[in-house]
DNA sequence: GGTTTTGATGCATTCGGAGTCAAAGCGGAA
DNA sequence: TTCCGCTTTGACTCCGAATGCATCAAAACC
């Protein structure tokens, strides 16, 4: 009767309080119908049910999380996005089964990251991962803000946070006992992404330590950023500085390391591995096309997404938990870029 | 003086009454402080704000959503991320410019596509853009809850929907032509997406109905998933079903057309093009390399997110806007894998 | 100086659902 | 029938910020 102009052409979407009228109950009966575990007669969850399916009614997350004080939301923070595809979808998929749903956060080129992280505040997330370099005190904001963490594939030695990441510096030494096993590699180059990657800095350390380790001292360095094109540039920059091919190049990521064998192999017209051995590092899908077969480490994605993701919802659950680093092996690819005897 | 107590340790983050309180002004008054455009004296504003700096205050955009109605967030519903990584993060960016956040939702293998929609009404999203296929009555939907709706790169000629496209029979008659105007293929393949795909469908028919214009009758076809595997796979049935590879394959996407120049090139010990031409449609990043260097046909993925995001953003501001469709041409790339005369 | 206009501020209410608590319902035992 | 104990139910308050309205002071005008 008096339902005909309260809000205009019924453009509100119903409330709890609507199907409760409707049903003849109270809001609390609704509410509680849609708490697993309540109290709630059969008779009455069916009269309720009944008038949901007829207003059309969906609870409002938001009003929700903002009395429960839980958004059921987590940001994801991805820096280049571009070279994990899959994780995105892997994450998205594992904390939608928990429930969950995934708030997406990209930093382009240099966006500022202190206003992203306002914006993660703002947004009442329950936790957050990030796959993006974060300052100690950005992360220090974090456990004044009681606001679980979990770094994935990014790991702050000195810092007390949560990680998961892949052994970055076993995964190099496996790479290179492969290129040495040969006996064939005199000179090596090692091509890093970009500086300020940790895990760049890891896997190039972690390699040259081991070439060094094992007696070899021909080692040229260059530096991309982690993109194809800048593998075939710190390629060629590599052999202008040389003046010549090396005869194994160890690149800290797949992406460099198909820029490098498209080099040599298209423009430089040298073999890959005939003349020039090639290493990548992550297992990215194009590593393992028949144009490639390149020899890389295999992160075990995953596992490590569901590592990641239960970390932190354990994290949400129980905030006292103490923070804890994840590393997981990855698993040599040997692939057909490195040449044998 | 009362401070010490009403939530154990000091845990409760900071409310705009707080900071009324330690400005010694109202709430009302710090709300109008983050409110561009109010009114408000040039005292009062630094007042608030060194309060809020001393709290370490941030909005509860939570709270702000259930009493405006407008949550800023967006969802993005994506079936297979893994083809288009970079329009993710170009769509976040685009909305993270215009003060949106995006709520991401991935559909993997048959998920249950209308639990995935309950829980966007759930969260009060102000808009959606759909990367995914949605039935009808899916779509429908949107229209009763009055929720703006773009599909990316999908279209429903039969439905008053918005959409941006790429224009995926023009690119097909491009790339048709491209093989046709050298005049030494005679046989033809097209491989096609999964079955469900309207894109796909639109592409495959656009090839095929322009090689019948041409006067071609040799079209042997075959399908995958869009996935490189699938397209090696395909091939394989393909030169199985006919006895011989054609001289040309047309393929939905990238993807799979790299799995044929691949299967063509290691398995078959086929030459590409000189014995086989391959197109493929999309633009992706690999397709570029030196490895593959494919012909296709780019999608203008910058102007198309762009046009996506602009328009999801004017249906959110004025929901009377009627749904209108926007298609681009995309712009071939000859590549080198179509063989000349 | 008196009055109107303008701008700044506070009060009270609202958004939609969750949870506390006390009242009510129900069934069985005495 | 009465009383006890357990399950259901509803009234009410609260989460945190936005905003219409009233108020009030300062500025502008006659």
């Amino acid at each position: 009767m008096s339902d005909q102009a309260p809000d205009s052409p019924a453009r509100r979407k119903p409330t709890s309080y609507d199907v409760a009228r409707h049903a003849g109950v109270s809001q609390s009966a609704v509410s509680r119908c849609f708490k697993p575990g309540a109290s709630v007669s059969k008779k009455m969850r069916e009269r309720v049910m009944k008038s949901v399916r007829e207003l059309g009614y969906t609870p409002n997350a938001i009003a929700r999380g903002l009395i429960t004080r839980r958004s059921n939301m987590v940001a994801v923070i991805v820096s280049n996005l571009h070279f994990y595809p899959e994780i995105l979808s892997e994450l998205s998929a594992r904390f939608s089964e928990r429930g969950v749903h995934v708030l997406l956060f990209t930093l382009d080129h240099e966006s500022d990251v202190s206003r992203i992280l306002d914006q993660v505040w703002q947004y009442q997330v329950d936790g957050v991962i990030a796959a993006a370099h974060l300052a100690a005190e950005q992360v220090a904001q974090f456990q004044e803000r009681h606001i679980p963490l979990v770094f994935y594939n990014r790991s702050y030695q000195d810092l007390p946070v949560s990680s998961v990441c892949c052994d970055q510096v076993e995964g190099e030494r496996q790479l290179v006992n492969l290129l040495a096993g040969s006996g064939s590699h005199k000179s090596f180059a090692v091509i890093a992404g970009p500086g300020d990657s940790v895990v760049s800095m890891q896997r190039t350390q972690g390699a040259i330590d081991r070439l060094r380790d094992l007696g070899i001292d021909d080692i040229t360095e260059a530096a991309g950023d982690y993109s194809y094109s800048s593998g075939r540039r710190a390629l060629q920059e590599l052999v202008a500085e040389r003046g010549a091919a090396p005869d194994a190049v160890i690149c800290a990521n797949d992406m460099m390391a198909m820029g490098v064998m498209d080099e040599l192999r298209f423009h430089m017209e040298l073999d890959v591995p005939g003349d020039v051995s090639v290493v990548g590092f992550d297992g990215v899908r194009a590593a393992h096309w028949s144009s490639f077969d390149l020899a890389t480490i295999e992160q075990p994605v995953e596992s490590m997404t569901e590592a990641a993701v239960s970390m932190l919802m354990e994290r949400i659950d129980n905030d006292a938990l103490p923070p804890e680093k994840r590393t997981f092996s990855g698993v040599l690819r040997a692939g057909s870029t490195v040449r044998g005897e």
